[in-house]
Order: C-alpha cells, then sequence, then structure tokens
DNA sequence: CCTGATACCTAGAACTACTATGCATCGAGC
DNA sequence: GCTCGATGCATAGTAGTTCTAGGTATCAGG
C-alpha cells in the first residue's frame, strides 16, 4: 500500500494548493490532512512538506505569517494567493489531460482486439 | 501548453506499459503514440523514453528483441510480461487513489462553504 | 523528569533526469 | 550520387532535486 515516488511528487503541488483554497492552514495540519484524505496511502513527511510550503511561497503562490493562537503553540498559517489560485486551475488542467490520455490508453486495453494503425504510419 | 515534469516523470511508466499491454511495439513507435495521445501535451523525447525502457527491461516488466522487418529497419520491439501486467494494474490502483484524493480536495474547493473541524483537531 | 505529540526547519548525501551528442539506415529531391 | 530529413537506437556526464537524518522548542501526562 505504498505509492510511487514520482506520483507522491506530482500531486504534492496541487493537493496542498487545494487545501489552502478551501482556506488557511498550517504545516502540521496539512500533513495531517493528507494523511487522511488518502486514507494513509500517500505517506507524508515534514522533509516533504516544508520545503515545498517554503517554494511555494518563494513562487509567491503562497504568502504566510505567524499566529499564536491562545493556550497553543506557534504555528505559520499559510494563505493562498492569487496567482496560486491560478496555478492551482492550470495544474487540475493538467492533470485532467493526462488522466485522459491514461484513459485512452488503459481502455483500450480493456476492449480493443484488432489494432489499426496509427495516423502517422498509415500516412 | 506545457506539462509539469513531475507529472511527465508520473505517467511515463503507466503509459508506456499500458501501450505495450496492447501489444507489442517499439521505441520510435511508442514516441509518437504518446504524443499524439496526448495531443502533443505530454512532449517526449527519446531520450526520456530509452532509459526508461531499459529500466523498465532490467526490471522484468518487458521484454525486447531485435527484429527487421522486410523493407524496414531495425527495430527493437518490447513485450510486456505477466510481472509487467501486474506492475501496470498496481500504476493504475495508485493513479486512482492518487486522483480521489485530489478530486476530494478540488471538489471541496467549489461546494464547501463551511469548514468542518477534521476528525484529528475535533477528537 | 521523561516521553510522546505538536510544530517547525535544514544540511548534505544520495539519487535522478535531462542535454547533448553519437551512430546508422532509408527515401526523396536535385 | 549527394545531401537532407525522417527513422531508429543509445549513453556519458552534468546539473539538478529530493529525501534522510538530525536539530530546536513547547506542552501534557505519567
Amino acid at each position: 500500500m505504498h505509492i510511487t515516488k514520482d506520483l507522491v511528487a506530482a500531486s504534492a503541488t496541487p493537493l496542498v494548493l487545494g487545501i489552502l483554497a478551501e482556506g488557511e492552514s498550517y504545516g502540521y495540519a496539512i500533513l495531517k490532512q493528507v494523511n487522511e484524505l488518502s486514507g494513509g496511502q500517500l505517506e507524508w513527511t515534514d522533509g516533504l512538506l516544508y520545503p515545498l510550503l517554503h517554494r511555494l511561497e518563494r513562487l509567491g503562490h503562497v504568502e504566510a505569517d505567524w499566529q499564536t493562537p491562545p493556550g497553543g503553540r506557534r504555528r505559520k498559517y499559510y494563505r493562498i494567493t492569487d496567482q496560486g489560485r491560478a496555478e492551482l486551475a492550470e495544474q487540475r488542467r493538467q492533470w485532467a489531460a493526462v488522466v485522459d490520455t491514461l484513459r485512452s490508453v488503459w481502455s483500450a486495453t480493456q476492449s480493443i482486439t484488432s489494432i489499426t494503425a496509427p495516423a502517422w504510419e498509415a500516412g
């Protein structure tokens, strides 16, 4: 029940931006939320998340400030920016494109028996 | 109309295995097929594909032999193995899990206005 | 006082991927 | 018969990133 490093890397940015699009949050909470949402399949570590948050901040996709809730520990809260929302939309488009491509290949595997020559070969 | 390096990397293996699950093929043809299937969005280069094919062969997911069709150039044809089919099934499972997670985050963005406290915080 | 949970951060090793280049054949055009 | 573009495969080495491992600190509970 382990997920490829590549898939984890590819989904990390859109996941974080998606979570922050719901409302501000902080590192530790995001970590727990991702592990919960994926049913424990995406095993994120803080060493993966914090550098990612810093990169997103450096790119202007999110912004952060320190807050200390009463009776709580110091937390760095992140908020998504307009630029971050644009990036999220772009990521969703890319995911849709790739998933469409994969689906077309995979559905062919199940249904097609005789393969026709592709256009670039038939031409 | 460019797709993230990470997404390209994550989709490469399942795409190749999916294509080979339809029938044997060779590097150059796979390259063209992927570019066509994705509508030109996945811009694969041969420098990406050949090392990937070699890795898949080393891992036992595919097997290869040289063939020279009459009136054609020498080509290295790849076939998927049973182990490769198992790997493909595993990859599909992982993609489904990640896409589900992303969808749950993204659908929340569109519909939910009041966020309820997650279980790990409410408990 | 000690442990585990919360909460954040980073250096540097370990790994990987991409660029650039090379080789070779064939058909088409001139 | 020469050259160019397409076909077809391959890899060295750099340039880059990522993950491990460790560090700091507070608080609650035993």
